[in-house]
DNA sequence: GCGTCCAGGTCTACC
DNA sequence: GGTAGACCTGGACGC
């Protein structure tokens, strides 16, 4: 057994930047992530296998993350294990890039993208918690999906330190009403496809977390993730990039907005056409599409 | 402060 | 297979 407060170390990749992967995309900015200064520190609650939540706080070395581990109770080997694991998991520091950044470095226009150390995309602790927030950046503005996820935490999560809630299990949202939904949480009309995503859960019927692990062909996971309602083309392959999938563009109005302002003078083009664009990056095409878009946010 | 309009993906009905 | 319209909210804007 060890005492609180902890601190544990992992390994990072060589070229490893975590500015760059916090900054990935706005997931950083939903709770019940938190990050005041992004660019140098992340803090998230991470749910272990004993059903016990801790506060983590993340900061990088050139060589090694510090996980500095805020809780009360005695912490067992087995779930610092478990808390390396989560985080390693969350910044996908076993994820092989070599081929991306090779790909890169024949690029001029991507050779910055190694050099800066980007590509690794910020997920969640779990699948089901990346797919809620990404139903809830469907049809909205940001501000809208930092409310829905707000909301969701602070009514149906777990209040682990004063002001400070849980991702909420499936179960504690199966309970809940469609009107309910709509009312506390402010999520309209995804009300009922937040709830039958929450029951197949609840019930058996679906489980998301094995996705991240699967050696299913990506075609495959993607025509799952369309099976659930809510999730449409978009939706499903923004969550495939969070499985390590980037055979899919993810292409919303943001995207398109930016490919015209980079490739076409502003000109706004058919999504078929952006399609055809990044067809020639292969099985990385939907990874380079979101390097060019966001590459001022790394600059 | 109030009303109106618009932007944002997905689903369903219809052709 | 393609398309129109509905869904719901926050924010911008005009009054």
């Amino acid at each position: 057994m060890v005492r609180t407060p902890v601190t544990i170390t992992t390994a990072v990749p060589k070229g490893f930047s975590f500015p760059a992967t916090v900054n990935s995309h706005g997931w950083y900015d939903l709770p019940p992530f938190r990050s005041a200064e992004p660019y140098s520190e992340l803090h998230a609650l991470i749910p272990l296998p004993t059903r016990r939540t801790v506060d983590v706080r993340l900061t990088a070395g050139t060589v090694r993350l510090r996980i500095d581990i805020k809780q009360s109770g005695p912490l067992k080997k087995e779930e610092q294990d478990a808390i390396r694991s989560t985080v390693r998991s969350m910044l996908r520091l076993d994820e092989p890039l070599e081929e991306f950044y090779a790909l890169c470095r024949r690029e001029p226009h991507l050779r910055w993208v190694p050099k800066r150390g980007a590509g690794r995309i910020l997920r969640a602790p779990t699948v089901f918690e990346d797919v809620v927030k990404m139903l809830f950046t469907t049809n909205c503005s940001w501000s809208l999906t930092r409310i829905q996820t707000t909301h969701l935490t602070r009514k149906l999560g777990t209040e682990t330190a004063p002001g400070l809630f849980t991702f909420p299990h499936p179960s504690a949202i199966a309970r809940m009403s469609d009107a309910w939904l709509r009312r506390e949480i402010s999520c309209g009309y995804r009300a009922p496809y937040l709830l039958a995503l929450c029951r197949s859960i609840d019930s058996g019927r679906i489980d998301l977390e094995p996705l991240r692990s699967s050696e299913a062909p990506t075609e495959e996971l993607y025509r799952t993730l369309r099976s659930i309602k809510g999730i449409g083309h978009y939706a499903a392959g923004n969550i495939l990039k969070l499985l390590g999938r980037y055979d899919h563009l993810g292409i919303d109005s943001w995207v398109r907005s930016r490919f015209a302002e980079i490739h076409r003078n502003g000109r706004t083009v058919p999504d078929a056409a952006i399609e055809r664009h990044y067809d020639r990056y292969g099985r990385w095409r939907g990874l380079v599409c979101l390097m060019e878009v966001t590459a001022d946010w790394h600059a």
